[in-house]
Parts: C-alpha cells; structure tokens; sequence
DNA sequence: GCCGTTTTCGGCCCGACTGTTTTCAGTCG
C-alpha cells in the first residue's frame, strides 16, 4: 500500500529532523500528515492528482507524496537517512528517551545504536552528561528492557476486560464518585497501547495514594497527586487521572483525545480568545470556567455538538460537526440480529439451540447460523449432506422458537481457484449465503482480487464476510485492490462484513467510510464459536461507529423479511 | 511545513510528572 509507505517515510522524516532539533512545527507538519495517509485508504497520490485537498498537505508535502508515487523513492529522504545513524531512530523510540538525549549521547559519546546505550548505561558512562544521573540510567535500562520484551499493542477487547476490573476496584476506593474509560480504548481503536481512565473525586490526591493497592497494579511507574502511570502484571500500561467532579467533563474530553483531535479543539478556541485544557474551558484572564461539567458543555462553548468519542480522530469531524453533518451514529441497539454465528456442526462450541437462545436474551430478533464448508477441514467443514441435515434441524428449531428466527446460512469457502466450495445446487437451499477466504493468502494481488470479485459475481454469494483477512498481531491483510472489491460488491449487490471478532475486527473503520461512500451495504456478525463470543458484537458496532455509519447503512438492524428482501437487491 | 472571519507572515494546544535542579528541560500524552 503506497500510502502506508510514504507514512512510514514521514514518520521517519520527523524522527530525523527531530534529532536534528529541526523546528518543532515542521516535525509536526510531518507527523501529522504521517497520520493522515496513515488512516486513508484511497490511494493518496491519485486523490491529489484529482485536485483534492487533504488537510495537512500542503504544496511541499503533496509534491513529495507525488514524487515516491512516480519513482517509488524520495530524493529528501535518501539525502537525510545518511545524515543521521539509522540507529538513532530506534534509540528514540525507547520510553524515557526523546530527540533530544538521543542526539546527546551521539553527540557526546558517539553512541548510535541500542546496544552502545545499553552498554554505556551499564557502565555509567552516561551520568558524566549534564542533566542525567544514576535514575536516569536506571530508566533508560529499564525502558531498553521494554522495547526488547516487544511493548507491543494489545486487542481491544482484553483492554475493555482490564479497565473493566479496575473500574469495578476504583469503584470501591473511598471518595470516587465517578469513572470512566477515557483514551483510545473509548474511542474504540482496535488495538491500544495503554488503558486511561478518568476518576472524579473531591479530594483527587486522597484517591492518588489508594491506587498504588489495586490488585491490578504490579508497579509504578509515575505518580504525582492528580495522576499515576502503572503497569499492569502483564505489563500493560495504565494511566489514571483524577479530578474535581466540577471539571470531570472538560477532563473526559482532553483524556479521550485523541491528540490530533484536542489540538484541533484548542486552536478552535483559540481563535475565539478561549483556552481549552483539562480543566475547563476559559476566557482570557478568566478563572472561573465557561464550560467543564460536562462534554456536551465543552463543546457548546466553541459552538459544536457533542461529538462521539469514535469520531475524534481529526478525520473530518471538526468540519462535519460545524456544518451540523455529524451522522446519528448506530448504536447497540439497532442491531437486530448476528449475521454470522457457529455451530457445533462445525467449529463452534454450542448447539444451534444455544446460540440462538444466546443472542434472544441480549435482544437479537434472528441469527445467520453460517458453518464452514466441506474444504476447510481443520474447521470440520460441512459436506453438503451434512448441511441438508442441519437446515432439517433449523426448520424445526424455527416452529419451536418464539419470537426469533434462525436463518439457514453457510460460510463457503472461496477455494484458491476461486470457485465457491458448494454447487449451486447446495448454495440455492441456503437463506445467506456467506463467501471467505480461508486459503492461498499469499497469492499475488491481482490473483486474489480477481478471485474474490470472481465469488462476489456469483449469483448465489450475499456477504463477503472477513474481507481483508488480517489477524490482529498476527497477519497483515491479504494483498488486495480494495477499489475494485468496493465497486464489485456494489454493481453485484453484495454486502460486506464487519467481523466482529476482537482477532479480525474487518472491515476497520476506514474502511467502512469507502464502503459508504461508495454505497455497498454492510453488515456486522460476530463470527461466534460460543455463547459468549456473541458479546462482541458491540466492537463490531464500534468499529462501525468509527466509520460514521449509521443504522441505515448496516442490513442487520432491520427486521429479518427486510433484511433478506434487502440482501437481494 | 501548514495555514488564514485578527494574518500570505508569523503564528502554530496545554499541562503533568521526573530528575536534576534551585527554576527548568525533557518527555509524554
């Protein structure tokens, strides 16, 4: 992906002007447009090619971004990779070491990789420096270590289970009135690297000291008295921040971000003579806040609604949210039923049965039961005889279930040839017809584009479920031309998949936008093997908010005959 | 390097915490 390609490079650009002490707005200018390709899915150099604007890219950065998509390569950049050791880039990226001491200790002791500063912290060579002593050695090992043990990101749904806990404990802690999740698990990235929290209490440093207690915390790694950063005994970074309940919104709005989005707000006041920070929003010269309680107050204050957290990512909402665009976002309880739900006749844990009464009880009004097919054998794929059976089944679970409907769905497999795993004569029994990858991630992308869009025009196919194929830490998305997936599912009127799965959550939020944009319906399943996988359909729902999608936009909160009805057209 | 209902030049968000210091630089979010 070429956009991914040229962040990389500004983002490398910015560390390296950086450790060169280039001024400080220019490195901005750089990271925040790193950011932007970073989080577009449409081929930035053609959208630029088009005559569209994109906010932080201006002539310099458009000509350079046009550049490497000509030639593949960035005569700046070439020029300033032999100006610095690559080396530095890593030592810059070590918690607790910034530009500023990585060109220190080059400067001074000619140190230019990890391993140098390793050595010289274990030998105290770096406490001869001005400024740094025997603490900082510590923290410069102690951050090397982290670095080493691969401080990686975690999944979002193992976040929501820690801070779940820890909010369950603060709840307990004398003087807490209120918390929440704040940072990036509210915005619902898909995976964070840490956990905030925000705690409301009359005395914050009273609140402070009991924290060192909670059983989640194995260390601490800063503590002041309104805010601690700990580590969890896996090693997950926490940060919880406490304030006056007086300023518990202002607060809830700087601790969610996320930064681009807040800075975005700040100049906003700016302009208008006000100053936001975590405390409320201020007129000069003022102590007495205009605005703090509450989010929606804050907002109100430069003449904004409230904006969702999963929004706040500098992505157009700002502008959106002045025009009064927002979108009414989807929301839990639109959905109307799971569109991809297993069985124990293939992988799943749990009979039909309980997977249906599963998804009544939090609501559902019908299910997708949607098994492997035959060629996936590692997931006891069904043969189609196998199949007949269980639509027998389906039939009369159907007469015996009130107020709930199991439709008669099948996850076939996209074979490496890309045919689809069942004959059609099979395929024509089903309700839903749901289409995957499972094979052949490794073809080139033409190959599997064209196989995919091959299955998308047959007839029979109703969801592309999983579309990208990425696992989450694990494995990049397959090689794909998006583009043409979009405009085949739209001109063959398939819908595509928000996978809910906390390892897949794919679609992501960007992508739903193009989906959008470019009219293809969506839906969210959770891809359940047991009962309580089915709870994740609320990731899905947030990815999905991520994108801007409304109820309108996913097929599953509609009733079950529009639903199907919809799917067909 | 970007950007414009103060500006095409001169701004560019704001504060907490740490370690090293007697008032602040560096880092982080």
């Amino acid at each position: 992906m070429v956009n991914k390609e040229i962040a990389d490079i500004f983002h490398a650009i910015a560390d390296i002007l950086e450790i060169q002490g280039e001024n400080a707005f220019r490195v901005r200018a750089y990271r925040r447009a790193s950011q932007l390709l970073e989080n577009t899915p449409e081929n930035a150099a053609e959208l630029l090619v088009a005559g569209k604007h994109l906010p932080g890219i201006g002539h310099d950065l458009a000509q350079k971004i046009l550049e490497f998509s000509r030639t593949g390569s960035l005569g700046d950049y070439e020029k300033l990779k032999h100006a610095v050791p690559a080396g530095l880039l890593d030592i810059v990226r070590i918690p607790g070491v910034g530009p500023k001491r990585t060109k220190l200790f080059y400067d001074k002791l000619g140190i230019a990789d990890i391993a140098a500063l390793e050595q010289a912290a274990h030998n105290h060579r770096l406490r001869a420096l001005a400024g740094i002593k025997d603490k900082t050695e510590e923290h410069i090992l102690e951050g090397i270590a982290l670095i080493r043990q691969g401080s990686g990101r975690i999944l979002l749904a193992e976040a929501d289970e820690i801070a779940a806990e820890i909010r369950q404990e603060l709840s307990l802690v004398p003087g807490v009135r209120e918390s929440a999740v704040a940072g990036s698990v509210r915005r619902r990235r898909e995976t964070v690297h840490d956990i905030d929290i925000l705690v409301a209490a009359a005395r914050p440093p009273a609140v402070i000291d009991a924290l060192p207690r909670l059983r989640a915390c194995a260390e601490i790694i800063a503590q002041g008295p309104t805010k601690i950063s700990l580590r969890t005994h896996r090693g997950f970074p926490v940060d919880i921040r406490v304030v006056v309940p007086e300023c518990f919104g202002a607060a809830l709005v700087y601790f969610t971000g996320s930064p681009a989005h807040n800075v975005r707000l700040r100049e906003l006041a700016k302009r208008r003579g006000l100053k936001i920070n975590e405390y409320g929003v201020f007129a000069e010269g003022r102590e007495q806040p205009l605005a703090a309680a509450s989010e929606e107050a804050v907002y109100q204050a430069v003449d904004l609604p409230w904006i969702a957290p999963e929004l706040r990512e500098d992505q157009g909402e700002m502008e959106q949210a002045a025009a009064g665009n927002l979108p009414r976002l989807i929301t839990a309880a639109d959905i109307r039923a799971d569109t991809h739900v297993h069985s124990q006749w293939s992988d799943g844990r749990q009979s039909i049965r309980a997977m249906a009464q599963a998804l009544q009880a939090r609501g559902c009004e019908y299910m997708v039961i949607a098994d492997h097919s035959q060629s996936l054998g590692i997931a006891r794929g069904l043969k189609p005889d196998d199949l007949r059976r269980q639509m027998d089944e389906i039939r009369q679970l159907n007469k015996q279930l009130k107020n709930f409907r199991i439709l008669c769905g099948a996850e076939v497999d996209i074979t490496a040839g890309g045919n689809l795993d069942f004959e059609d004569t099979v395929l024509r029994e089903l309700d839903v017809v749901l289409a995957a990858v499972h094979s052949g991630f490794r073809q080139p992308q033409e190959q599997l584009t064209q196989r995919i869009v091959h299955a998308l025009e047959h007839p029979y196919v109703d969801i592309l479920v999983h579309p990208t194929g990425r696992l989450l830490g694990e494995r990049a998305g397959y090689a794909l031309d998006f583009e043409r997936i979009l405009s085949a599912a739209r001109r063959t009127h398939t819908a595509l998949e928000i996978n809910a799965s906390p390892k897949r959550l794919d679609l992501d939020g960007a992508h739903c936008r193009l989906a959008k944009q470019a009219g293809v319906k969506l839906v969210i399943g959770t891809d359940s093997h047991d009962t309580a996988q089915c709870a994740h359909m609320e990731l899905g729902v947030g990815i999905a908010r991520r994108g801007g999608l409304e109820a309108a936009d996913v097929l599953n909160c509609l009733p079950c005959e529009q639903f199907l009805q919809k799917l067909r057209t």
